[in-house]
DNA sequence: GCCAACGTTGGC
DNA sequence: GCCAACGTTGGC
């Protein structure tokens, strides 16, 4: 899961222990959320930042929740064409899990890794939300 | 700041 | 349904 760390980063989650994934405008990233499973560990990546990359774990909480966001004409995410009665978007809670002590850059996931192996690696790729096949997601973890 | 790679919008 | 124009993302 990708967020700026500018507007929300992983120090910010390991402070609140967790929150929920509000903002996705993405139908596709949508779908990946959809498809999670309570307990699902999560890999934090910072975008936007310096040197971006995998900064820690979290740990998925409650699935299928409604993204209270769409309605609010105050939110950067609302969404004039949802309604209550069929919403369009729905999101996750996330728990923190940990912060490594240093990122694991995209240069480095760059050099281990293919587009056909992770997703997040592939030129132009602009979703906020990927899946990880579990046996990358342990080469990963191996690399802490 | 540049620009490639998208996704979305809207006229037709 | 097509596609040009436009806006956004995000690495560099």
């Amino acid at each position: 899961m990708k967020s700026e760390p500018a507007v929300y980063g992983i120090e910010d989650l390991e402070k609140e222990g967790e929150t929920l994934w509000d903002g996705v405008r993405n139908y596709q990233a949508r779908n990946y959320l959809r498809a999670m499973t309570p307990g699902d560990l999560v890999f934090f990546y910072h975008s936007n930042t310096k040197v971006p990359g995998i900064v820690g774990l979290a740990r998925v909480k409650e699935t299928g929740v409604i993204d209270p966001s769409q309605f609010n004409p105050d939110s950067p995410y609302f969404d004039p064409k949802s309604s209550h009665q069929s919403p369009r978007w729905d999101t996750v809670s996330v728990a923190w899990v940990e912060t490594f002590p240093r990122p694991l850059s995209l240069a480095t996931l760059k050099e281990k890794f293919s587009s056909h192996e992770l997703l997040l690696v592939r030129k132009g790729n602009r979703l906020s939300v990927m899946p990880v096949e579990r046996s990358i997601a342990e080469l990963i973890l191996s690399m802490i």
